[in-house]
DNA sequence: TTGAAAGCGTTACCAT
DNA sequence: ATGGTAACGCTTTCAA
């Protein structure tokens, strides 16, 4: 019964078979065109017997509308990510607009690629995650001609719309937390390249914090971004090895977190008597595992919501020429038992 | 500087400026097509003066061709599902292939929207998690003349092609493998609907072998799927109180594995001593917790892998009409100190 | 190697 | 409420 397909049917075929136009099939198949009820029907009808299926590549071509958010995030392994991009799709998905989503792996060079390849879907707006760029990503984002976002981090120059926060201060308020919970030997775990520019400015916020309260910051990078659980416990052994004496530490995420967490009761510390541990992002993980941990909680949900409440104010028209808005998502530090 | 754009530059514009025809710069911009180097420069230039960006759009409606491959997956927040969408990813870029990601919920219903939205953007194949689906999603698959591919599972029924394992196998070995390590009262935890459908064979391996090897299945179902860690705790709980002499314990992922560890953990029982636990998955959590979770490892990059292979096969040309393959991937047991 | 013409399948626009 | 016609921006096809 393999019956070969000769042709995909197509909306003429759908209107000969219901004795119509193919405009007055295209507008019955949308719900707010005008048509009657009993067109419809058997438009309807006939569509289902030929197994139609809208073709919105030519639509998008002809209406100028494709229908898709681009949006761009460094791993499509991360939970704080795809919590934001569920923020995303749910916001969207009511107009009809889909995400159509690729990855980086932390590279401004696979993102520049990433974006151009997505451009030429003619996406209604672009979502990216970040606010560093190579120099061509930024010309083409910016002469895109639509909405572009920048979530989870507080570009310099931002090219269009932001929804971020500053993850310096995110590590600056953990520091003060721990020093004012009387610990002075603090260390940093993160990773070993720039690449991850949000850890990169996580770290920063640590350095900048732990000098103002004249305490040395002891820092220990380990492997390329993102640093897995196992490095996170790696790196919690390089640090013994270097500064045995350090009473707390600071993670780049609860991945890590959790590694360095697993390294300590492997060599039987205890956490957070011998040594606290702080990570970042609030997983499920940070609040399960014993003794749960010490986090900052982003609302990287929040902040897909948010970004497609910018969008559509956009698109919907209801504010297609705002100006570029700039909306600093808030954090909060979770105090839980590791530190 | 807002320099409000009148209009996107097309390929025409390009010509204009280069002088030369459409034609030339449609095949000037391609590798493959026939061009003299001089007008390929020529052809870059105007291209970069203009800042054009091909209409990809516009191609896939006249070549027939969109470069897409629809994927689903249950949720986008899932390790295992991340790495066979990177195993996908990566098979496919080399030659220009992208992903168009949507995912269920775990819902048969969304899953057939899903498809039909996928399908109206014109996917060259179409991927799917899971062997169960709606009739309507079944029929869109089946009459879409693209090859389709059905992941992580083992339909009864393939639609085309088949790249999975026997999700109740899995647990049948891990059973017998713990029977065999001496336990006998051994209770299985999973979700409490069958919407995880993977999960729900599971659970039935477990109940089978359970029989076979003579021993009464104990199962604490938990909320709806796909199970959380903190659930997997809070059924540990359960089934401790309705079974206090359980010995071990099989989950449904390592994530209520992890969860069901760290309720022990509280509730100060050792591992594997006072209870065992085994997951499936082998997340990167299994091998970094402490103690480590013994698991099943599916490789799941393997999947994504081999489900690119299969659709290049059908789509380069080299095997356009091949019959559909199961290609059944392997599993294995991983056993760590938790069982 | 290059160009001209004819679609690709839909929707915008203007009539009726 | 419905239909006719002309795009939309590209590639296929056929010529030169």
């Amino acid at each position: 019964m393999s019956q070969e397909r000769k042709k995909a049917p197509t909306m003429a075929d759908v209107a000969r078979l219901a004795g119509v136009s193919s405009m007055t099939v295209s507008r019955a198949l949308r719900a707010d065109a005008p048509a009657s009820a009993e067109t419809r029907r058997k438009i309807q009808e006939a569509a289902d017997e030929l197994g139609y299926v809208l073709n919105s590549t030519a639509a998008g071509l002809s209406s100028r509308k494709t229908g898709f958010i681009a949006v761009t995030i460094p791993s499509i392994n991360n939970s704080n990510f795809a919590d934001t991009v569920r923020g995303l799709t749910e916001g969207l998905k009511d107009v009809n607009l889909q995400v159509l989503l690729g990855y980086t792996d932390y590279d401004m060079n696979a993102e520049e690629k990433l974006i151009e390849s997505m451009l030429r879907r003619r996406p209604e707006a672009l979502v990216v995650t970040g606010g560093s760029h190579t120099g061509r990503a930024r010309r083409l984002m910016a002469n895109a001609g639509i909405p572009v976002v920048e979530m989870w981090d507080l570009p310099e120059k931002p090219i269009g719309h932001v929804v971020g926060f500053s993850n310096r201060e995110t590590s600056q308020a953990m520091c003060r937390r721990l020093y004012e919970k009387g610990y002075r030997r603090i260390g940093y775990i993160g990773g070993a390249s720039s690449r991850d520019t949000r850890g990169a400015d996580r770290r920063r916020g640590y350095e900048e914090a732990m000098r103002e309260l004249g305490c040395d910051p002891r820092v220990t990078a380990f492997g390329d971004p993102p640093i897995t659980m196992r490095q996170g416990g790696g790196a919690l052994a390089q640090m013994l090895e270097r500064w045995p004496d350090i009473d707390a530490v600071i993670c780049v995420s609860d991945l890590s977190a959790f590694g360095a967490l697993c390294e300590c009761q492997r060599r039987g510390l205890s956490v957070p008597q011998d040594i606290a541990i702080a990570g970042f992002g609030n997983y499920d993980l940070a609040d399960c595992a014993v003794p749960s941990l010490t986090t900052v909680e982003v609302h990287a949900e929040r902040i897909g919501r948010r970004t497609a409440e910018l969008v559509l104010e956009r698109l919907t028209g209801e504010n297609p020429d705002s100006a570029p808005v700039t909306s600093l998502m808030d954090f909060q530090i979770i105090e839980r038992e590791s530190a």
